[in-house]
Parts: C-alpha cells; sequence; structure tokens
DNA sequence: AATCTTAGTGTAGAATAAACACTTATAAGC
DNA sequence: GCTTATAAGTGTTTATTCTACACTAAGATT
C-alpha cells in the first residue's frame, strides 16, 4: 500500500498544472455554497494533586456567557488543523511540545446558536509542573482547572466532548505509553502507579504493575532491545520518613503503543 | 460524570434566552471569520470475491480530473456531519442503515488546490448483496470497487485516507463485532472466518476461531445471557458437493464492544 | 533503640492463547 | 451403489498471561 500511495503522488503532480486546469480554477467560485465557521477546541488536561484536571476557562460573551468551557478558538485559512489547536493550547498553558492528538469533530446544526460551527475537538496532556499560572484569554475572564471527576456546568456540547476525551484518554493509557507525559522526566514507579490511579479511578495491585512495566535494570546485561520501555536510574527520592524510592526514566519520549500496556 | 451533564443542560437553558443575549445575538456578525470550506467523504468498505473492496469514483472535473477519490462531498448548512456522509453513502450505494463511523478530520492548508478544505471522513461497511450496481454520480464519470491490495493512484490526500480507514476497520474487526455488518443475515462460521482473514490478509486457526466465538446452540439450556452473540439456527447451507454448513445469525445486529474478540 | 512510613519483591492457581489432525456429511463420477 | 473429492466440524495439550496476596528493606523521627 505504502507503495501505492508513492505512485499516487508522482501521478497527481502529473495530473495538474495543466492548461484546462489553470483554466478551471481560474473559474471556479470559492463562494458556491455557504460555509460553517470551524473551531478547533482542546481539552487539556494534567494530573496534579492525586486528581485528574481539566482546564476550562468561563466565557466573557455571550452565547453561554459566564459559564465554562472548553478553550478554543477559530481556524486560521492559512494554519493546520492541528497548529490551531497547537496555538489554542500554548495560548492558555504556555506550553510547548506536548503531546496532543485529534479527538473527534462535533458538527450538529444547533450547537451553537449564533451559526453553524462545526469544532475539530483535540485533547492534550501536559505536565503539571510546566504549566505556568493561568490567566484569561481575550474571549474569557478567567481560566481554571477542574477535577473531571467534579466538573460545574459546561457551555455547548463540551460536556459531551470532555466524557469523549476522557474515554479516550483512559483508553490510551491502557494500551500505549503516554502517561509518561504527565510525569517529570524522573518519576518514581509509584508516582507512575498514581497515574494510573487517578486516571481510571480506582487501585492498581503494586506487584502486578511494576511486573508489567519493561523495565530495564542498571545492572542486567542490555538485552539487545528486548522491547524496554523504562530504565532505572541510580538516583532516589529523598522525601518523607520512609525509605527512598529509585527514580525512573521513559527510555524514548515517544508515544509507543504496547498491546495492554496495563 | 453523567449526572453533571444534566445538570449542564438544565443550567445552560437558563443562561440561554436572556434579553442581553437576544441583543448580543442580533448583533453578531457571521462573517467576521474567513471560513474554510468543510465536506464529508466516506470511506465505503464492503468483503466480495474473496477480497476487501473499497469505493471510488472517478472524478469528472479538476482538480485531479479523471483520477479516483473517495466518495464525498459538500456538507449542508442544516444536516450533521453524519447525515451529510449517510447521504452520500446513499447516493453512492443505494443503501441505507448501515455501519457508518466517523474516522479523522483532515485539514492541511493546501489540501485541495482550489480553497481551504476541511474534510470530516467517515467509513461504512456494507454487505456485498446489498449495493444495487453503481452508477457514476454529478461530479464522476464512473465509479467502481477497488481491491484495497490494489489501488489506483488517489485524488488529493486520499491515499492517506484510505490508509487511516484500513487501519481502523482492522482494529474495530479485531474488539468489536462490527463484522457483521459485512455479512447476510444467515451466515456459516466460515463466511464470518474469512472475513476475518481477507480483512487482515492471514489465514486464521478454525478450531480456535470458533472457540472464541460466544455461540448459542440449539440444544444448550439458555443460560440466562451468557454474553452470546451468536446463535446457531437449524438451517444448512446446502451449496458443493461437501458436507452442509450450519447457518448462524448475530443475536443483536448492535455493534457492541468486546474485548479480544478475535 | 524503637517506631513509623513507603519501597520493593515472588509464587501458586486460574484463565487464556496457541498449536495441531482426524472424522463427518454431502455431491459427483464411475 | 461404491469410490472420491471437498469443505464442515470437533478436543486436547502446552505455553503464556493474569490475578490474588504478605512480608522484608531502608531511611526519618522520636
Amino acid at each position: 500500500m505504502a507503495k501505492k500511495q508513492e505512485s499516487a503522488t508522482v501521478n497527481n503532480s502529473e495530473a495538474r498544472g495543466s492548461k484546462d486546469e489553470h483554466e478551471f480554477l481560474a473559474k471556479y467560485d470559492v463562494n458556491k455554497y455557504e460555509r460553517p465557521s470551524v473551531t478547533t477546541d482542546v481539552v487539556i488536561f494534567t494530573v496534579r494533586d492525586n486528581d485528574l484536571k481539566v482546564l476550562l476557562v468561563q466565557r466573557r460573551d455571550y452565547p453561554y456567557k459566564d459559564m465554562w468551557a472548553i478553550p478554543g478558538g477559530f481556524v486560521n485559512m492559512s494554519e493546520s488543523l492541528e497548529a490551531g489547536a497547537r496555538r489554542e493550547l500554548e495560548e492558555e498553558t504556555g506550553v510547548q511540545d506536548v503531546y496532543m492528538e485529534q479527538l473527534y469533530t462535533f458538527g450538529d446544526p444547533g450547537r451553537d446558536p449564533r451559526t453553524r460551527v462545526i469544532t475539530v475537538a483535540y485533547f492534550a496532556l501536559v505536565e503539571a509542573r510546566q504549566v505556568r499560572p493561568l490567566r484569561a484569554g481575550s474571549d474569557a475572564q478567567d481560566a481554571n482547572w477542574f477535577s473531571v471527576y467534579d466538573l460545574p456546568p459546561l457551555a455547548f456540547d463540551h460536556a459531551k466532548v470532555l466524557d469523549y476525551a476522557l474515554t479516550r484518554l483512559r483508553y490510551k493509557l491502557e494500551y500505549t505509553n503516554v502517561a509518561f507525559q504527565l510525569l517529570p522526566e524522573l518519576f518514581t514507579l509509584t508516582e507512575l502507579q498514581r497515574i494510573y490511579e487517578i486516571v481510571f479511578n480506582r487501585p492498581l495491585d503494586k506487584r502486578n504493575f511494576r511486573k508489567k512495566l519493561p523495565i530495564r535494570t542498571l545492572e542486567q546485561t542490555p538485552d539487545p532491545d528486548k522491547g524496554y520501555m523504562i530504565e532505572e536510574t541510580d538516583e532516589f527520592k529523598m522525601e518523607g520518613s520512609h525509605r527512598p524510592a529509585r527514580l525512573h526514566r521513559f527510555i524514548d519520549r515517544v508515544d509507543r503503543v504496547v498491546r495492554g500496556f496495563i
């Protein structure tokens, strides 16, 4: 199939650029069809204070004035959908290079009373410590983190969007290693387990949890990549009056699919 | 969370309808932002002649005139995205009530040379026998089924869309029972297995395959729903010079998630 | 030295997955 | 009507994975 795609590309550039085509495109009327507005919204998750939080903004204007909403905005004509979503994300949190993926596109007529609005929703995972203090944006009078388990009433169909995002997040955590997006570079295994417990909202067995993690230990003769995803470091977290916990690191900070990771 | 959503709905209707809001909406300028075009495309799969096929249309006009493309069209302002996709699907195939789900939204600038086009892609599964003979639509000079393993060069970024759809289809088959969408009401277990083999493009073990299927047999005392998904019928397919195969039926033709179905 | 707290570790039994070959029922050919 | 050809149908053994479960270790505080 990869081969087919290549040949398609070659063929495309042959087909385009002909005289006929130029004439056709010159005549093409971009206003032939009435167009909906397109926005990107970003469901931004973080884990903080032993809780799964989502970033919401309080609307300054109608419709749904004063209500809380998922941050988002109109797509610029020249930027990709993902770039638009990243722009929103950075405006709100100040962080760059975070994990983001497209979630779903919501486009029912009537979901915005002003006009037909189609919203391409994304979800993002940010590490709590990287986020700068929140400030209100141009269209928001306030911005704040809310526990996903204790949400205010939301504007538009955003309760549905958030529900969808939470389902997807759990799903992703189950079979990929995106959890590391929610942790600093060095972390203890207990901290990693807490991420899973908070997101899934249920306790996990410590021994079973650790057994599933593909950890490269320090002594171990480094088996020619036996699928390790986490490596021990020689550092420890000395904190609290108890045995120190060894710090670990994700080997490559690239999200990878791992079947039945947890 | 469900509870929160309800309260959100109640609160919304309170917040809306105020005098302030009506004034605001009256002033709202729907042309404030330049808007992209939005289309829905539908990747329509079927299994026929021992092969996984996808429906493509040959473009009548520029851009990409004469090339093959995934069927689709502009979204009407008053219809939902899914309704638009279903309309396209029905125009092409004549079938209704088929399985369809949103796939992904493609919106890179430049993917259509005419203007910014954002495409919400869907994928659909149709039973081969229900599809009427294909006919070209208004913007297509031809329509045809192609093996996904032997595709022509495709217009726009449709090779990418199709690739994405195929990945999703395989994924769905693995952990849901959507396969029945590709079969008639009554089917043999070998036919069901063939669907999986064709989509995954690899042979499966007959005995292991059958063991995983939650089948309610005829004699069996009907265990108060032990998760049966398929039931035996007392009919057989008498065809070919060999032992007849028992016909089966999906118990409820509703798509359901079944972890590790195959 | 005793106490408190979290870190860290193994095993046995159950469930699931994978590999593998022969018998059965019909139609066709003789 | 006997033989042959073809796909249908069916169990067991082994390896792997999942689950439940409890004690020792290391440091801080008193």
